[in-house]
DNA sequence: ATATTGTTTATTGTATACAATAATCATTTA
DNA sequence: TAAATGATTATTGTATACAATAAACAATAT
């Protein structure tokens, strides 16, 4: 018997790690600044070793900067950041799928998740497309067959990035007009195409991030 | 004054991270052996928080699966780890090399490095290739720009996995050409040119480290 | 006999205690 | 005054202590 509600038994560390995550991401810490971990710690009311593991993570996965001794240092997710950051998801991203291609012989489940995609009323909201597209992205790294880029591109999927960017109608559909076309490659077996549209599919996401980001801007 | 002997000022945890990383790409875990913390911690004679932190990079990188409250297991360095490790590597240096192409203004340091490696007389040490490959490589990492690709790529530099492969003089002349056409595409900007070629490049020292697996599987 | 329950043990997850380091600031000395 | 020295403090690095979990095994009940 599966229980009710599933308890919550993640690593503390995890959850640390998640939360700050988001904080560096919603903005909340200012490019550069120092970030203390006895200070978090209290924070949260827990202990400094799970946070001191979860500085450890986001270090390894680009949001910190830590220094022997001394507080670390938040990186901010300002242009040059998300710049760098998607011309590698989208390089990731793009070997997945020319590896899904060139590799997947049984591709049902993605062809189910994308026909699952276009059965919703547009404008989705923001839960029901991170989670449509979150699933379609998964879908392709598992059909690679390369576990290792499977875990890296999980690691790098921050869905809060483009969370102003969700509702607006055209980008869902441009996003699953791509979809679609990316499906079609896979199923042809077509992995030269598959990278390049894919690869242009990512970038379309930060140019979009990008004129969110500048939108912003100029309100404030 | 800069003392004459650095002393040894890296924490624990990267020094254990190093150890365990090399015993598993020298083969002396099984693939799927399972590893228990606390044995490890009593074997270099540190306590267990070091190794813990030691673990968590590895996983990260991909060496090791953790499970909740359960010891964790070793990922065999075998010809599926390689082929999926030298494919994202392939891909994260050509992106890299292809931003150094479109980017470089200043390629003296890389000229001064690949002229450096000419100059050494043919076949070179073990430690000789090493040092001036990685060199080499570091030096276009740094000319793409994108701070974060560098440091995934330096996360993903393993050097003893070409140890056995090294001494081969038409394997270094192999891999002096390419570099050589690798600094004129930057120098032209020929980043298309560029991608390429590292890709090329990368895959075929993965095919050269197969060869090398295979060979000594035959004399066991 | 078998399924279930408790008990023990090995191992990890977390908290705390202690040691080392780097920065700040006051104090001394030329 | 200005450089150098020493004490203080804040912060991290490491070790240890304690709590929670999972697996193995024994004991019990049906």
């Amino acid at each position: 018997m599966v229980p009710y509600t599933r308890i919550e038994n993640t690593p503390l560390s995890e959850r640390i790690s998640t939360l700050l995550k988001d904080a560096i991401i919603e903005g909340h810490f200012k490019s550069g600044e120092e970030i203390v971990l006895t200070a978090i710690a209290e924070q949260y009311g827990v202990s400094r070793t799970p946070v001191r593991e979860a500085f450890q993570q986001l270090a390894k996965d680009g949001f910190l900067t830590l220094r022997m001794n001394k507080s670390a240092i938040v990186v901010g997710i300002d242009e040059h950041f998300l710049r760098n950051h998607y011309e590698i998801r989208a390089v990731l991203e793009a070997q997945a799928a020319s590896d899904a291609a060139a590799n997947a012989k049984d591709c049902r489940e993605l062809i189910r998740i994308q026909e699952y995609g276009e059965r919703i009323p547009l404008p989705m909201s923001l839960e029901e497309f991170r989670n449509y597209n979150r699933m379609f992205h998964r879908c392709i790294w598992e059909l690679s067959g390369n576990e290792r880029l499977s875990q890296m591109l999980s690691d790098m999927w921050v869905s809060s990035y483009s969370a102003s960017a969700l509702p607006e109608i055209n980008r869902q559909t441009r996003t699953l007009n791509s979809h679609r076309r990316l499906v079609n490659d896979i199923i042809s077996h077509d992995s030269d195409a598959c990278f390049e549209h894919m690869k242009a599919h990512i970038m379309g996401s930060l140019r979009n991030i990008l004129k969110i980001l500048d939108e912003g801007k100029k309100e404030a």
